[in-house]
DNA sequence: TGTACATCAGTGAACGCGCGTTCACTGATGTAC
DNA sequence: TGTACATCAGTGAACGCGCGTTCACTGATGTAC
């Protein structure tokens, strides 16, 4: 756990070359872009990642853990507090609230649009990314089963994959691809989002 | 109106480029294997489109247009056949899913996470697509006055952003990249829409 | 505590390849009189 | 209808640059006895 001067060094280097794939995008960000951004001659960055899918490989894993760190984080720690009592709609509220204001961060969307590009390109990507997305659902889905115990299992699962559908778009229309953000519409897709949750 | 060699060759071109531009993503997409694709020498590519940066432009304005008049064609036959007269929810409904099921060619939602990985890198293809899902939001928010005349403006222009948002996210999770499709999901969402153009 | 050796962090130059682009050219199609 | 000329479609070779990667090397840190 005691981090040493490699690893430290090795976060460091990813922490820039993230800043510079949302920055710049997969199609622009060179090997000496990456080693510049994290102040490293660029053999030296080729002592911790080889090549340059080794090194887009690493990101990618990275910014999966994280995003489901942060939604176990947000989550978990509510849905453990009760045990297994039923979540009111206040409670998924904050929830569903956290985790749009999440995933609206703009370098965070940037990333995951090069990340969907580059799952259409290269299968070991898109598996990683399905992985992630199933945990993700199964994640929501809990929420939604803590909202209604009684819901059909298939009903569930298909509530908890629209749901997803549906933050994921928010986060990309609200990121300013689209411009179409305001508050009345994050105040739309919460409503949406709760309907789905709390409908019988 | 009569298409010409010259134009047959540069619409023919930019069918095949937006393939390669799908299939192979924008970071590995080159110019040899545009004109590759195109059964073109490389010379040849270029008196149509001088530069990968022209090329490029051309087929996201190819590509803005085309689902533009998708949407004209799926909406607007329905919106006009009934001048202003009211929409009930099975038309309503009928349109929906016509939307989704147009945007949920795998095909489709590649070519528009490059562009969204595009427009992240440069501000001229964030402009065009700004105004893209601007002409979008407009149209669904014809749908949703004539399905409720009585709402407010800022509530319907709300609801039909939250309904684009809505339905980017099915396309990129239906698409394959979450491998979150089925049945059920598409049923959920189309109901969460028909909730946000209906709801009082 | 000191010495010998191994492993790891970091440097700097170079290589070869594929890229986007340029350019001079030929053949085909249209146009004026 | 024929001829002269201009414009457009298409070819092929070449250039220079930046890319990812390789490699031999130096200095720093750890480890065994």
């Amino acid at each position: 756990m005691t981090a040493n001067k490699g690893e430290l060094r090795r976060a460091a280097i990813l922490e820039a070359a993230e800043h510079v794939l949302v920055t710049s995008g997969n199609a622009n960000a060179t090997m000496r872009n990456f080693a510049a951004a994290a102040n490293v001659r660029i053999g030296h960055l080729q002592h911790y990642f080889p090549t340059r899918p080794d090194l887009l490989q690493a990101i990618l894993e990275r910014a999966l853990q994280r995003s489901l760190a942060w939604l176990h984080e947000t989550t978990g720690i509510d849905l453990e507090a009760g045990g297994d009592a039923p979540i009111s709609p206040v409670e998924t509220g904050r929830i569903v609230t956290a985790l749009m204001q999440q995933q609206n961060d703009p370098a965070t969307v940037r990333l995951y649009v090069e990340i969907w590009a580059m799952a259409a390109a290269e299968e070991e990507t898109a598996a990683a990314l399905r992985d992630f997305y199933t945990h993700y659902a199964g994640h929501v889905e809990l929420i939604v089963k803590r909202a209604q115990p009684g819901l059909e299992a298939t009903v569930r699962q298909a509530r908890a994959n629209a749901i997803v559908a549906l933050l994921e778009g928010a986060a990309i229309v609200g990121a300013g691809f689209a411009g179409l953000r305001s508050a009345g519409t994050d105040s739309e897709l919460l409503g949406a989002v709760q309907h789905l949750i709390h409908e019988p």
